[in-house]
DNA sequence: CGCGTTCATAAACGCGCGTTTATTCAAATC
DNA sequence: GATTTGAATAAACGCGCGTTTATGAACGCG
């Protein structure tokens, strides 16, 4: 069933089918009810390979992950909750939209073409970058697809750059704040000695998660303690061993920080292993309100990044820009990182 | 750049640029070096829409999940791992093989129609539906895409109708045989009290595990204890009323297999707030193999289903099918899950 | 009545590529 | 040397649709 077929059923022409179906205004109520009539009655549907060679948008979103130290054989996104919460929120707001979500991974060097080659040969309308890092943007063909590029969580360090020569949109998080939330309710809950568990420092939610712990706990007028700084590279093994050292030097904080929830899942593992008790001894606060962190007990207190608000905007974003060149959108956006209290944070008891 | 414009720098037809570039036989060496240096010169990549337009694959897989009781403005897959298990393993299969993947939720009656759809404006090549239930197949125009069409898990009691009827196949985790391992692990470590936590009796996959768990104790000369049966709904809060039900009625069975891992966490965080110890007091056997339950502690004994065996599986068989009408694919592949010996079951002493 | 105008719509063209058919030219056969 | 054969490749057509251009009918006005 083609839009001949159509035509031919409707008694008129393909190019009055064609109007009736794209909207267009100059064609009159009679015929367009006739020729909207046979459509229903065959349910008729363009051809989206015919309407994309012939100039119209794809209406497809990319969104590319890209996985550093991915290991072969091994779940890629599954390994990181806040990877398939984006994908989760970008497919149901993209649908919504009525468009259509293509989604690739990027493990190896070779991966980073399948950008290039989805814009190229898949048309998408637009591309949303997660997990981008600093050499990203040099390995894809920046030039010719900048403008339809969505990047959330950006490094930092090459964002002036970007911002004056390119046409990029980046989302990110305030992480800063999101960790001043955190102080502050630890704070409020009586907690003086409080931690930090870092994150790798190369990556741009690491480095602002720690110098948003810095400045929140001098504005607080609160010393840091170096030794309740732990080094858990996002990672949660070494989290637990970096928990174990301080328990072996007894340099445990009232309660600590984390950079992401898979942190403090393990660091209140190890702390249990040695006869500690979370919350009552130690407190914990997370970052990315995983699926984990809510299920384990105590559940965990975490930091909740703006999933649904960043996917909508990016969608938002590629759909304006798609639909007109010289659309003014802004360079970057700050999402809020909301405060989810839960029960792994405890109230200190002042000694007298 | 088109074919045209390579075909006119490498001095000869377009037609001989495209033997060139879908490799066919009947052209000599010397002209296929010469068109394909131009090729790579200029790294020319022929347009998607006009290859398929023209009768070619699209080469592009589509992924649909059937999410129920969904809520409004919550993630959909997130809230189930296993969900983004088997989409992270479609990727990645599906990549490594050169297709693309399109990926669509179903949470409401007209979202049905999305898969009709993709199929008819998007040409995808095969779709694989993951949370199907009883009644979706009278949803979609199965009659046009039955055999490009592959099914996770799907109701055994339509399934004899599918075999003979429909060209479908269905990719099945052997739900019952997982059971016995988990049922025969407990044995060996000395217990003889199991319990099962179930799931909603209303799917497949809660059907056959409590099955299988019945037949396992029976053929392993076990009685069950109907009150260590519980019936947890797949939902974590359920779960945890029942496990305190039990609690209250002192009726705890030596150890609990559960039909999936969230009714595992839950029952164990329940018997610990009450006192209990896990493993020491009561075991634990879960099943998919979340993060969850990798994560906590102690970490969490579980089976888990072949993700990336059966991603790679439907993508050949949609990959055989589109290639080849009459290809010979069987109705219906059973998956073994394999069980994954962690932390949560402890070896009962025997009292003398 | 004759001519310009406007509106509705039909016909024609192009999007980029696969494939079928036609053409060319050289080698081989008689 | 004339004719056939075959390989190589150029030209032409179709995939289904959007859009531009052309056509024709209806209308108004002098």
């Amino acid at each position: 069933m083609k839009s001949e077929d159509i035509a031919k059923l409707a008694g008129v022409s393909r190019s009055t089918v064609s109007r009736v179906i794209n909207d267009y205004s100059n064609v009159p109520d009679e015929t367009r009810r006739k020729v909207m009539k046979v459509i229903e009655e065959y349910d008729y549907r363009p051809n989206a390979f015919a309407r994309t060679l012939a100039g119209k948008k794809s209406e497809t979103i990319g969104v590319f992950f890209i996985i550093e130290n991915s290991i072969e054989g091994e779940l890629q996104l599954t390994y990181n909750d806040f990877y398939t919460a984006y994908l989760d929120a970008i497919v149901d707001v993209a649908n919504q939209k009525g468009y259509y979500v293509l989604v690739q991974t990027i493990c190896k060097e070779e991966d980073y073409a399948k950008v290039n080659k989805a814009f190229r040969e898949k048309r998408i309308d637009g591309g949303i970058l997660i997990g981008t890092r600093e050499d990203t943007l040099a390995k894809i063909e920046i030039d010719k697809i900048q403008d339809k590029l969505v990047i959330f969580d950006y490094e930092l360090n090459t964002l002036s750059y970007l911002a004056s020569t390119k046409n990029i949109t980046i989302l990110n998080s305030n992480d800063e704040v999101a960790i001043s939330f955190a102080v502050e309710h630890l704070i409020e809950r009586g907690h003086k000695h409080i931690g930090f568990i870092k994150g790798v420092e190369s990556t741009l939610s690491a480095r602002r998660r720690y110098d948003g712990f810095l400045k929140s706990m001098k504005l607080n007028l609160l010393t840091v303690n170096e030794n309740h700084v732990l080094n858990g590279e996002f990672d949660q093994n070494v989290a637990y061993k970096e928990m174990k050292k301080a328990i072996d030097n007894k340099m445990i904080a009232d309660s600590y920080i984390c950079a992401n929830d898979y942190m403090a899942i393990a660091a209140i593992e190890c702390l249990r292993d040695y006869g500690y008790n979370v919350p009552k001894d130690v407190s914990f606060v997370g970052f990315d309100n995983t699926r984990s962190g809510q299920l384990m007990s105590p559940k965990l207190t975490t930091l909740t990044p703006d999933f649904f608000g960043m996917a909508k905007k990016a969608v938002e974003i590629i759909h304006l820009k798609s639909n007109d060149e010289n659309a003014n959108v802004p360079d970057m956006i700050e999402y809020k990182v909301d405060l989810l209290i839960r029960d792994s944070v405890e109230n200190v008891i002042e000694v007298q």
